[in-house]
DNA sequence: ATGTAC
């Protein structure tokens, strides 16, 4: 990234003044070092994103951003629809409510050392895993439009997993406003037996142990204390996410020249909120995330199950669930006004601060989890939302991709990263060697510069460090 | 990310 088109704000605050068909500024989170090695690409999508109709305030990055379709993954972009503001499906991302869980288990490392190959290899035969991965269940028409209105919400009246878990899910697992009839058979089709699986790429299920902590009051108001173990989930919506995707984003571009809106690149298609479009990409997107929430809430009941299986009777709550690919209606202050927005967070995580109404009670006084996945064979983090509120209450979402997938497969071999990384204790189960290749650690950035970044930004701030021990790799 | 592809 050429850094000479920037104002510096601050040490971790980076301004991309107005000009041209921007209607806002662009800011950039991160240190120096992270703005440097960040792709220029970037700063081209902010630029685009910051000249939508109706956007409010800046056009934001996180320190974990790179290219993404359209927006820039790690972006967040909030818009007005009483000022002309738009929706947009490259906005939310095609992985719609990706997110990323973590469960307490209530063991200690030592626990897990006497039986870390029987754990990975009962998680990696419980768990659907890999591209085109099935689960147990086929939703008929019926099944699918009520998993679609109720989310997590329905997963659990449905057996899978308990009601104390809705509490630790953001919107309490279910998201209002979902509308199936906007979602296209097609999709449907293709989730019908999707549900409970984990997917590729970069989605996984991890054993991970908290090894050191940077916030007493939130570690404890959290119920984290070193040497916890803890498993964590990262995936999303599946086929359905994506088939959603694609569909609005093609009736997106069709529709922009009639919406008055000129795309200067057709990935930033978008549709005015005010319009029959925008609501119905809203309704879809919504039913996508209660798809997403009810996903991540089957795979939990297995995580359960599975270390039920070498650790009878084992109780396992939820610390949080975050979607870190969304578009959800606020409030919030711009310039002393209380404003009801759209923001859109792609790869970027909500940070409630301290005291917002919508967090558990039991984590008001220190605001939100926020649930960072690390690349496979990295330290995962958790951090607490901060009081500022800057972006909107968002933070970053994980590492960040540091080179192509293509380059990955170029430098690495997925059996010497499985084994390289099994010398150090930490056990990878997956479908797909070159997966692994595609996602050895090094092809992302380094995700503790990034946390670090957010912290002295304001965004969020650390709260403890997670080693992985297994990691279940789609 | 995704039944790597209308």
């Amino acid at each position: 990234m050429n850094l000479a088109q920037f104002r510096q704000r601050g040490p971790f605050e980076w301004e991309m003044p107005r000009q041209g068909a921007m209607r806002v500024p662009g800011v950039i989170f991160a240190s120096r070092e992270l703005l440097e090695a960040m792709d220029a690409k970037v700063g081209e999508q902010l630029a685009n994103v910051a000249g939508l109709p109706g956007i409010v305030e800046a056009a934001y990055a996180m320190p974990d951003a790179h290219w993404g379709y359209g927006f820039p993954i790690g972006g967040v972009a909030a818009f007005d629809a009483e000022a002309g503001g738009v929706v947009s499906a490259g906005g939310v991302g095609f992985d719609i409510s990706c997110g990323v869980r973590t469960l307490h288990t209530g063991l200690k490392l030592a626990d897990i050392q006497r039986v870390q190959e029987r754990l990975a290899d009962v998680l990696y035969r419980r768990i659907p895993a890999g591209l085109g991965s099935t689960g147990a269940l086929r939703l008929s028409g019926q099944a699918m439009g009520a998993m679609l209105r109720g989310g997590a919400r329905w997963a659990v009246e449905r057996g899978f997993g308990s009601p104390a878990d809705l509490a630790r899910i953001e919107e309490s697992g279910c998201m209002a406003g979902a509308d199936p009839s906007a979602v296209s058979e097609q999709a449907k089709k293709r989730q019908r037996d999707e549900m409970g699986t984990l997917g590729s790429g970069n989605h996984y299920l991890e054993v991970q142990v908290v090894d050191a902590l940077f916030d007493a009051q939130a570690a404890q108001a959290y119920g984290l204390a070193a040497g916890d173990v803890l498993a964590t989930l990262h995936c999303g919506s599946r086929g359905m996410g994506h088939q959603i995707g694609t569909d609005f984003l093609r009736e997106m571009v069709i529709a922009a020249p009639r919406a008055g809106i000129a795309l200067t690149d057709r990935e930033l298609a978008c549709a005015p909120l005010k319009s029959t479009l925008g609501q119905r990409y809203l309704g879809a997107m919504r039913a996508a995330i209660n798809c997403a929430l009810a996903n991540r809430q089957i795979l939990t009941h297995l995580a359960r199950e599975a270390f039920a299986e070498l650790f009878p009777g084992i109780h396992m709550p939820l610390l949080y669930d975050v979607s870190h690919n969304t578009c959800k209606e606020e409030s919030h202050l711009v310039d002393g006004e209380r404003r009801r927005l759209f923001v859109h967070r792609k790869g970027a995580t909500r940070a409630f601060g301290p005291g917002h109404a919508e967090l558990p009670a039991e984590y008001r006084t220190v605001g939100q989890p926020v649930l960072i996945g690390g690349s496979m064979g990295t330290a995962s983090w958790v951090l607490a939302g901060g009081g500022q509120a800057l972006a909107f209450a968002s933070a970053c979402h994980g590492a960040g991709r540091a080179m192509s997938r293509h380059e990955a497969l170029r430098r690495w071999q997925g059996r010497g990263v499985v084994d390289e990384l099994a010398s150090r204790g930490i056990l990878i189960r997956s479908p797909s060697l070159r997966g692994v290749a595609e996602e050895a650690p090094l092809a992302y950035k380094d995700v503790g510069a990034v946390v670090e970044a957010a912290e002295q930004a304001g965004l969020a701030r650390r709260v403890a460090r997670l080693r992985p021990l297994v990691c279940v790799k789609g």
